[in-house]
DNA sequence: ATGCCTTATTTCATAAGA
């Protein structure tokens, strides 16, 4: 397929966002192709896919017409962006991000980044954190560092600029089932909670997308206690914008539907809709 | 008090997720 490439400040029209955390492409092919037959998303962050850069299923999903560019290590995480209006500028993982267990050891597959006609798109998986005063948690909050120093770099020179994906953040209390149940957990810890603010405060803006039923726009539910069935869930799949794409929203929207039936993600996509 | 579910893999058990 031919790259589109947009002049700076020039948009090429009405583009559909989303982000998804599928939880394996593997496990959730027979889903992904459904939906986005159903969606047609023109670009599609993905976030725990799972799998190796080799072994992704690229032949069905190029048959809807999206080219494919992902960053995965096989077992765990993996992150990928599908695109129907080209791709230029891939840069997959973040330029400074630290390694696990040490600062020094390579880079886990949370990151990719990409600019699709006109926009800069930045799909991330977010280090889960597990405990409190854990390493894993220390770093969580070293790769936060590492992504605001991205943005800072790259927001200037982007007038349409995107983050989005699994943040493993929820912002706000009202961004969980019951607060009280999350005391002293990871996800709303002040530290955490600052590093997304420290975003917002480099000129991004929360697309708070509206949930399709009840009031909570969450994202995520876990698979455990029926919790998507009782509104036991968190929004930690954010997509944070730049200005120029925030103005140009007009819709904004947490597909539930997606969390439903025979063998769903535990996630549910978040969908944007821009124009010029 | 804990598991509850789902995933991939070093598979009939484990690690990880959030």
């Amino acid at each position: 397929m031919e790259s589109r490439t947009a002049p700076p400040g020039i948009s090429l029209g009405p583009m559909r966002l989303a982000t998804w955390n599928v939880n394996s492409i593997g496990a959730r092919l027979p889903r992904l192709l459904e939906w986005l037959e159903d969606s047609q998303p023109d670009v599609l962050c993905l976030q725990e896919t799972k799998i190796t850069d080799d072994a992704f299923p690229t032949l069905p999903i190029s048959a809807l017409g999206y080219e494919i560019e992902s960053n995965g290590d096989g077992r765990w995480n993996g992150v990928a962006i599908l695109s129907r209006v080209g791709f230029d500028d891939v840069t997959r993982g973040l330029p400074n991000a630290p390694g696990f267990p040490d600062v020094g050891s390579p880079q886990e597959s949370r990151a990719i980044g990409a600019t699709c006609a006109g926009l800069r798109v930045w799909s991330v998986y977010v280090p889960n954190g597990r405990e409190v005063a854990s390493e894993h948690y220390d770093y969580k909050l070293r790769w936060l560092t590492a992504l605001n120093a991205t943005v800072a770099a790259e927001l200037p020179g982007h007038a349409r600029f995107v983050v989005t994906g699994d943040f493993n953040i929820a912002p706000t209390d009202a961004d969980v089932w019951d607060p009280a149940v999350f005391a002293g957990s990871t996800h709303v810890t002040e530290p955490e909670r600052s590093a997304y603010r420290s975003l917002l405060g480099l000129g991004l803006v929360d697309l708070e997308a509206r949930p399709l039923k009840g009031d909570h726009p969450f994202t995520y539910w876990d698979y455990r206690a029926g919790s998507f069935h009782k509104g036991m869930g968190m929004r930690i799949d954010l997509v944070l914008a730049s200005r120029s794409v925030s103005d140009s929203v007009t819709d904004a929207y947490v597909d539930r539907e997606a969390r439903k039936g025979k063998g769903p993600s535990d996630h549910a996509p978040v969908v944007v809709d821009l124009t010029d």
